[in-house]
RNA sequence: GGCGAGGUAGCUCAGCUGGUUAGAGCGCAUGAUUCAUAAUCAUGAGGUCGGCGGUUCAAGCCCGCCUCUCGCUACCA
């Protein structure tokens, strides 16, 4: 690999409009944190950045849901995570903020540079605009009846009912959130990034240069770029964001997608003044740790703008990870299906390590894993506290016990005595290599299995059973063992910060780096020892079930959520509903559309016609099981093309929570053609 | 449906460019041990490597088809 003098880490900047959950800690903050710990370890010229993501629409709603303004949410949010990444100790060396001064101003420079050098294509479009309130309104800020479900709460940008996405234009009855008032179509200009300008650049960059990428960042990017990238608007017509800087661009931010990433170099500049040479310089290594929602932003949109910057480096690796399941069960803010860090810290206080160990060690990097308390429990009372911890205690307690607490010498070795002295190099090196891959659970369990030959080193040599016929040999054993827990001291580290240090304070060693982990000799003869205390507690049985149990209560909340119906739409006259000709038809016969997912192609029997309706049903029904099936159809809505069939007709369904489909069926004795009145 | 990633022991996962009886940790069983937070150490049971077919002297690994999970995407009158 190429020789690289300093290096610039950054971890995807969370978005301060709620906590960070374990998702967010074994995917990025976790596996960075002990990458930035280990490089500085080897006295590597380093920088680790983050800092809060603080603009866009999803913070202005959250705002105005509670009454707050946006600053007051990232506020919030900001402080809580950068204080909960604290105590759990991921050691950034600034967690800024993209509402910082140094950011306007480095967001704005840098749309500026593309500006003039023209990068950006600008265009007009209509979007609808509240006349009210006097401004542009985003999709998420504009209700109306869904289109596709009759819902009358869809949002602009997405009913919730039916789950469909939509275009704010396709609502019916658009009203706008923040003042009720219609909202009216209205030509805005904005800038886009034409991503498709950069396509060449960015397949020999991604699918030539940078073949090293993990498999699923490497086929993420591949099927992106395969499947063509489209302009990007890079500005929004918003109040809460970073102004456009161009004349003529008032009430237009920079779109968050934009202003975030250079959220890293903005950081980076209030870090040190010599920030150019981590950004600009081509000795310098960046790597971003994202999740692996965030690879298309980092390996294609962020590459793309630096490129059009100009004068920037790209990243050399983007080793995004997957997701962490929670007991089974995808991870969701909206449902509360989550373990939040602050509450983990209060009610785990000086567990912040069990908490690293775990999620490095069932971390999600080849694939979504799963959580659960469990194993956490099992983790913690089988590995840390059974392998490293009880060898730690034994070798402390044997010392104390035959030598006052002094390190004695070490007198003639065996082969054993010898075998386990050289595992320390070789096992520093095999987690040198995992790391260097970002196989971080791999190289956890390198460091763990020193532990382990260590408990097996005394388990073989037995030296409370020698100690009264030779107590030389017991010397030797002891002296050895000490090494060996000097050395599991530096080298888990990078991973169990917070207990790498108590262990230090106990055998008081001081003045190490990792260079100096695999040395024989890390304790000299008659150092003396400070009292052994223990460095893991057992988790019992109870504060798993009550984890667990707190987890059940959130299902129940949601679950009793989910059972609340929409509220009734507003009334309708007889006309209306008059003019709506549903009838009873009976389905003669059925075929899934080629193809798609959810679409079947219906022939019904409708009294007096026979014709062709397509219906998107085909998830919970089988064709064969629906020929016979009396339904209600709607006969006059307007004929549609779908998927190049023509269907003339909407068959009436109900839909359940869990969006479940049962037809509405007319008694048998209804024949085809009555009418539904 | 398209694209991407995955499907290996009860659980969580390794298996690099195809090469002898497929590995680890946890869990389980048996034995040893008592310095240690009922911790440790040894041994063992347990796998048609998602399914079928193909290439090859040889396939978990390569090719084709199918199937299941996750993500992106299309479709929902």
């Amino acid at each position: 690999m190429k020789e690289y003098k300093r290096y610039t880490l950054t971890a995807a900047l969370p978005y301060a409009n709620g906590p960070i959950h374990f998702g967010h800690l074994a995917g990025v903050y976790i596996p960075a944190d002990i990458f930035a710990r280990y490089l500085r370890g080897k006295s590597l010229d380093i920088i680790f950045v983050c800092g809060s993501d603080e603009h866009g629409v999803p913070i202005t709603i959250k705002a105005k849901n509670e009454g707050v303004s946006p600053q007051d949410v990232v506020d919030k949010y900001h402080s809580l995570n950068k204080e909960s990444f604290e105590r759990l100790g991921i050691s950034f060396d600034i967690y800024s903020r993209t509402t910082s001064p140094v950011h306007y101003e480095t967001a704005t420079e840098f749309f500026k540079t593309l500006y003039n050098k023209g990068e950006f294509i600008e265009k007009t479009t209509e979007q609808y605009y509240d006349p009210e309130a006097e401004q542009f309104l985003a999709d998420r800020y504009i209700t109306g009846t869904c289109p596709r479900c009759g819902n009358e709460n869809a949002y602009g940008d997405q009913c919730e009912n039916c789950g469909s996405s939509l275009n704010a234009t396709d609502l019916i009855n658009p009203q706008s959130m923040i003042s009720g008032a219609v909202p009216v179509l209205k030509e805005t200009n904005h800038w886009f990034l034409p991503l498709d300008k950069y396509e060449a650049f960015l397949k020999k960059w991604i699918l030539e240069d940078n073949k090293h990428w993990k498999p699923n960042v490497y086929g993420q990017c591949k099927s992106w770029l395969d499947g063509g990238l489209q302009p990007r608007a890079v500005s929004r017509d918003l109040d809460w964001g970073i102004p456009v800087p161009v004349k003529g661009a008032e009430g237009k931010v920079l779109y968050v997608w934009f202003d975030a990433p250079i959220g890293y170099i903005s950081a980076t500049r209030e870090l040190t003044p010599d920030w150019e040479k981590y950004w600009k310089s081509e000795d310098t290594r960046l790597i971003h740790f994202i999740g692996k929602d965030n690879i298309v932003f980092h390996c294609i949109v962020f590459p793309a703008m630096l490129n059009a910057e100009g004068s920037y480096i790209l990243p050399e690796n983007v080793p995004a990870n997957e997701f962490l399941n929670l007991e089974g069960d995808k991870l969701s803010t909206s449902r509360n299906w989550a373990v939040w860090l602050h509450e983990y810290l209060d009610e785990f206080p000086g567990k912040q390590d069990v908490l690293r160990y775990v999620l490095c060690a069932n971390a999600p990097e080849t694939k979504d894993n799963d959580f659960t308390w469990k194993d956490f429990q099992a983790r913690n009372n089988n590995e840390l506290l059974a392998i490293f911890g009880n060898f730690v205690n034994r070798t402390m307690v044997l010392t104390h016990k035959y030598f006052g607490g002094k390190v004695p010498a070490q007198a003639e070795l065996s082969d054993f005595d010898h075998e386990v002295l050289e595992q320390f190099e070789k096992s520093k090196q095999a987690i040198e290599k995992s790391l260097d891959t970002f196989r971080f659970r791999e190289a956890l369990k390198e460091a763990m299995d020193l532990a382990r030959l260590g408990n097996k080193y005394l388990a073989d040599t037995e030296p409370w059973k020698i100690f009264k016929t030779d107590p030389e040999r017991v010397r030797t054993i002891l002296n050895i063992s000490l090494q060996l827990t000097a050395n599991l001291s530096i080298l888990f580290d990078p991973f169990l910060p917070d207990t790498s240090s108590r262990l230090r304070k106990m055998i008081d060693l001081k003045n190490f780096s990792w260079a100096d982990g695999g040395r024989k000799d890390l304790l000299e003869v008659n150092h003396l020892l400070n009292q052994p205390e223990l460095l893991f507690e057992r988790i019992e049985d109870e504060v798993i079930e009550a984890q667990l149990q707190k987890l059940k209560n959130n299902k129940l909340d949601n679950e009793n959520k989910a059972l609340v119906s929409e509220p009734s739409k507003s009334a309708v006259s007889f006309d209306d509903f008059g003019k709506m000709d549903i009838r009873v038809a009976t389905i003669l016969s059925a075929e899934k559309v080629a193809k798609t997912k959810k679409l079947m192609k219906l022939l019904v029997d409708t009294g007096i016609d026979k014709r062709t309706v397509v219906s998107g049903i085909a998830e919970f029904f089988e064709p064969e099981n629906l020929v016979g099936q009396k339904v209600c159809i709607l006969l006059n809505l307007e004929p549609r093309e779908i998927k190049g069939i023509q269907s003339q007709g909407m068959i009436l369904l109900s839909e359940n929570a869990d969006g479940k489909l049962f037809f509405v069926e007319p008694r048998p004795e209804a024949v085809n053609g009555s009418m539904v009145k």
